[in-house]
DNA sequence: ATATTTAATCGTAATATTGCAATAATACAA
DNA sequence: TTGTATTATTGCAATATTACGATTAAATAT
């Protein structure tokens, strides 16, 4: 046990939780924020930017990279990290519609 | 080592982060969806609904209830769930801001 | 009173995540 | 070539999450 059941729950569901993941980390919201923020490719100075160790910012690029929200390219000696504006935008939507209006009055509870 | 290092992060993105940690299991995207759906104080049948123990679905139900995107009342021997109809406002504006336009064209990478 | 239903909690095992030091690997400069 | 800068990977320890059986607690039914 341990593992998180997935063949319970539709595609839908488990793209949802697999978005979500990505994002539920401070880390990974501080990458993302600061590359939204400079609207363009950054290299290198995200390390200094968290405060958290080489290897440990190295593994939270690596997993914004594999849910695809970011893209690295390699720049000489060091790689230049950006959104990718696609799924950004895909998950805009799929939030988006996933929050979409419910009837906000409290019908009991 | 091993826990997050919220102090290194602002207010605003650990709460970010602790939101999609909230959303980020399938089987708790289900919940929510059926919630949604059924729009309405839903008593009971959230376990059949799932096909996990009653135990891992009580679990996932605490989550959401501290979280405090969805809130429970006795209602004799059983628990009636909702949508708390507050937060999932300020989940939804959240995330909106979050994502909110990028320049979406490439500006390298 | 006793049994049944419903949901929470406890205990535990399996697995995943977070963090970092140490070590590669790669590009470039001297 | 040798050294330096930058990023990735490996290995490991600490912690968190997921899952479920067993038990508990509380309300209701018989």
């Amino acid at each position: 046990m341990g593992a998180t059941k997935s063949d319970l729950f539709t595609r839908q569901q488990n793209e949802i939780a697999a978005m979500a993941k990505a994002l539920a980390h401070p880390a990974r919201i501080a990458i993302l924020q600061y590359l939204v923020k400079k609207n363009a490719c950054v290299c290198g100075d995200l390390v200094d930017e968290l405060g958290l160790a080489q290897a440990t910012t190295s593994q939270h690029l690596k997993e914004l990279k594999t849910a695809g929200v970011i893209q690295g390219t390699i720049e000489g000696a060091s790689v230049c990290y950006c959104i990718n504006p696609k799924v950004w935008k895909q998950y805009k939507e799929l939030f988006n519609s996933f929050f979409k209006d419910v009837d906000l009055q409290q019908t009991c509870c």
